[in-house]
DNA sequence: TTCATTTATCGTATAAAAACGATTAATATA
DNA sequence: TATATTAATCGTTTTTATACGATAAATGAA
């Protein structure tokens, strides 16, 4: 039980799926509207706007990462964040390519 | 700990984070594929295809129709379902919104 | 070099998700 | 009416997510 089979599907549905995990949360949400409006973030001025702790925010911002949504370099003690537009630009075509076009084939059929 | 936080962020940044999280496992996202292609599907047609037990697509679909995305109707003693197409309309318009929209601006910026 | 600042990581606790088998409820059919 | 079919729900187990405080690591400043 509990035996996780998400390996069965395709790449495409595992892909999107992923991408949608990472923006499954409000505070990713936030931190990724943050990022759009200012460019890029250093992690205090998000920790300082978000609702949550300092070590929350910086879990956050590592699965961010790790799904490839968002790019962060050190800058001395501090560490600097930006969206990685060209992978938002990438599941954005995987999500029209998926349900978009299917809505045009389900349209012509009925 | 682990008291969540989720109602302390906007109720877009909420929405949109709880349609993402509908479409965040790759079986429900070949649940909508299946929907869409063939327009409706009974709940044993996609147990025949997806590698899960029947009560799991079952729980899948509970999650689908609690988020809106679905719509299920009993027929008899089958179950049959379809995709909510104004529910994906809005959540894609959201979805511009919060991303496509910063997008530009961001672009003009830098 | 010592101290302050900043952020990542660790450890931990609780909640939620994922999966299944078994059961129940509802409808058809024999 | 009895039986089969279909799907939802229940109970349970395991895994993953969320959140925090505390600590560690790295850099900059005094």
């Amino acid at each position: 039980m509990a035996i996780h089979k998400k390996e069965e599907f395709s790449t495409k549905e595992q892909g999107l799926a992923a991408f949608a995990k990472a923006i499954s949360h409000p505070a990713r949400i936030a931190i990724l509207g943050l990022l759009a409006k200012r460019n890029q973030c250093i992690c205090g001025e998000i920790v300082e706007i978000l609702p949550l702790a300092q070590s929350t925010v910086s879990q956050h911002l590592k699965e961010l990462k790790n799904a490839g949504l968002i790019d962060g370099e050190t800058d001395g003690p501090r560490s600097c964040y930006c969206i990685n537009w060209k992978a938002f630009e990438k599941f954005n075509a995987e999500f029209h390519s998926l349900f978009e076009k299917l809505k045009e084939a389900n349209a012509k059929c009925c």
